[in-house]
DNA sequence: ACAGCCTATTTGAACGATCATATCGTTGTA
DNA sequence: TACAACGATATGATCGTTCAAATAGGCTGT
């Protein structure tokens, strides 16, 4: 039996092609009971519109398109994953497929995104990593291409939820700065922070909340505040670079340190484990809260990708003529999520706490 | 200026749309002198096929079919990246693109590949984690849909070389066997393996590989073979099942363990590291040479990941009625590479190598 | 000189949907 | 009663490409 076409429906049904057409993309326009009389026969005959023939007519893919990056170092990695995840879900829901497309750079981006809107029709994209001064935001500002972000705008001028482009991101420096406040709360009075060379917005944010939590309670005097300035290091991210920046910061005194990526913290709770016996072993605290924090119970900062997923998913299909046009309310074009701080005991890779395993 | 096709080119040109067509399609039935001008007018004018236009016609969509699988714990899932990342350059050399679908369960999976042939006229598909009796790859089969595995087939009648459908895979067992000659090379007589319950085909073969190193050289005995029955130990992946299964295998004799995944290794660890002191810390060796294992130092077998995506693309893509086709040799239709043991010097968290970060 | 056969190119039809517009029958209103 | 307005369905054209078959012209051979 050939595969069902409208026309072989409508054919068998005796109505027009348009009719059976209307019943699938405007069903008030179709009286009730021819209505159901076509998704009878649509049911029966398992009758699948033609991504092809509908792309080609209305110039619209339902698919979307996210980029593939090369990777960090998989330790951080590995969120990205579940992001990709729940990407996926979230949009198949909405009758969205994802295209997923490899760039090494972000001028390698814009030339996919400039293939892939000419050729295959992409209704829209999906960003991640943003940065100051993004090119890609900018050109597809500039062309009118439906985006969403993960990650604010990073520019200094102006408000990030006056931004002309959807966004969703997770309040990094919230996260760090509950982190500080806990570790004072524990009686650290040193609190060192370790994290990337500034410039980069995310590490920026994650630095201003560490700021931000020693600046409150008792350490609110000038000079812990000086202080911070000698605990502060910046550094690329890697767990040998970790190890490294941990000494330093043990070396100026540190009793805790909070770090930018739990690649950082891994490599500081390495450090620290080597410290002369003796030694009271300074707290560490990650971000990210990956599988390994979990596992060697790593304290760290959650950010809830599942969540940002499925927002920037929403927003970014709202208004690109969806199905449920009109019915469902707007979602909010920019979303700062809480971050989660994760206290664990350290036990690193002491004892292993009786977790379910998966 | 409105977007370039066929029609609009040929006018330019004084030629048909087919001399177009063909100048894409089948460059040797254009007269070269032709051919020469419609390639520069082409380029002028930066048209670039409608791929909708194209797959309503050709039924075929250059898109293949990957699914997002429910991440295991996200520590051997990291490598789940890798291959997508090289999936995607891969597909992309060869002008396809990836299409990424999410499916909870095998038979969500099948439901999905129904879906997307008939209405996105997928060309292929990626699977992953083939198993015993995988209705996947019957049903993709018996319909003869085109896809490459990662993952031989696991069925016990017959040689996977032989297979109806295309493969490539790591030979896990080969690894651990290495692995396990590597600890008994260092004078380890006693080694243990942690693995999976058996029945998992993968799990089964690194499993396999354990008893055969161990079966060689100076344990090649009928006594220590005995031993190697209490010394084999199956649990569910996890890092918490890791420290239990070691804890057991420690107590049991052992002062080294193979382990099938970097999990299970970590857990591992964990357990011994609690040994009361003056103990000899026992070896432990992981599975897939995840970023962690790099970072801590811990001993693993590495699959060379890169590679199967790109020889799974390969030979996917070939047969297709890919642009090259007769020119480029037929891709081996079922590969196995070899793993890689990378052995570490068991610094456990205690001295960083000064590896260069990413 | 003409059939026959290449090579290079052109033409008509089709793929399966949606858009814009037309038709039909019914109802409401002047 | 005539005519406008409306709801429901039908028709023609179109999106941009490829397939299959047709055509035009040049060359060969007898």
């Amino acid at each position: 039996m050939a595969k069902a076409t409208l026309v072989s429906l409508a054919n068998a049904l005796g109505v027009s092609r348009q009719t059976i057409s209307n019943a699938i993309n405007a069903p008030e326009r179709v009286k009730p009971e021819t209505l159901a009389r076509v998704q009878r026969a649509i049911a029966e005959a398992g009758y699948r519109p033609s991504a092809a023939a509908r792309q080609l007519r209305t110039r619209r893919s339902m698919n979307l398109g996210i980029r593939m990056i090369p990777g960090a170092d998989g330790i951080n990695g590995s969120i990205y994953d579940r992001f990709l995840h729940s990407l996926a879900e979230a949009a198949q829901e909405r009758g969205y497929r994802l295209t997923l497309f490899y760039a090494a750079s972000d001028a390698d981006e814009i030339e996919q995104y400039d293939q892939l809107l000419d050729v295959a029709d992409l209704d829209g994209f999906v960003l991640t990593g943003t940065h100051r001064d993004d090119e890609r935001t900018a050109w597809l500002l500039e062309r009118g291409v439906p985006f969403a972000a993960f990650g604010r705008p990073w520019s200094d001028d102006g408000d990030p939820f006056a931004s002309a482009h959807a966004w969703v991101d997770v309040d990094g420096g919230a996260g760090t700065e509950e982190a500080t406040r806990a570790l004072m709360a524990q009686g650290h009075r040193r609190i060192g922070f370790l994290g990337w060379p500034t410039g980069s917005g995310v590490g920026d944010d994650r630095r201003a909340g560490w700021r931000r939590g020693l600046s409150h309670g008792p350490l609110a005097d000038d000079a812990s505040r000086a202080a911070a300035g000698e605990l502060d290091i910046q550094t690329e991210d890697g767990v040998a670079r970790g190890a490294d920046g941990a000494a330093r910061l043990v070396g100026a005194g540190a009793t805790a340190v909070v770090c930018a990526s739990d690649s950082l913290a891994l490599g500081a709770l390495a450090a620290l484990r080597s410290l002369p016996p003796g030694t009271p072993p300074p707290a560490v605290v990650g971000f990210d809260d990956t599988p390994v924090a979990a596992a060697i119970g790593l304290s760290s900062v959650a950010q809830p990708i599942e969540s940002v997923a499925r927002q920037i998913i929403a927003v970014l299909t709202h208004g690109l003529g969806g199905r449920d046009d009109g019915t469902t309310p707007e979602p909010p074009r920019h979303v700062l999520l809480p971050a989660a701080f994760v206290e664990r005991t350290p036990h690193a890779l002491g004892a292993v706490p009786a977790a379910p395993s998966p």
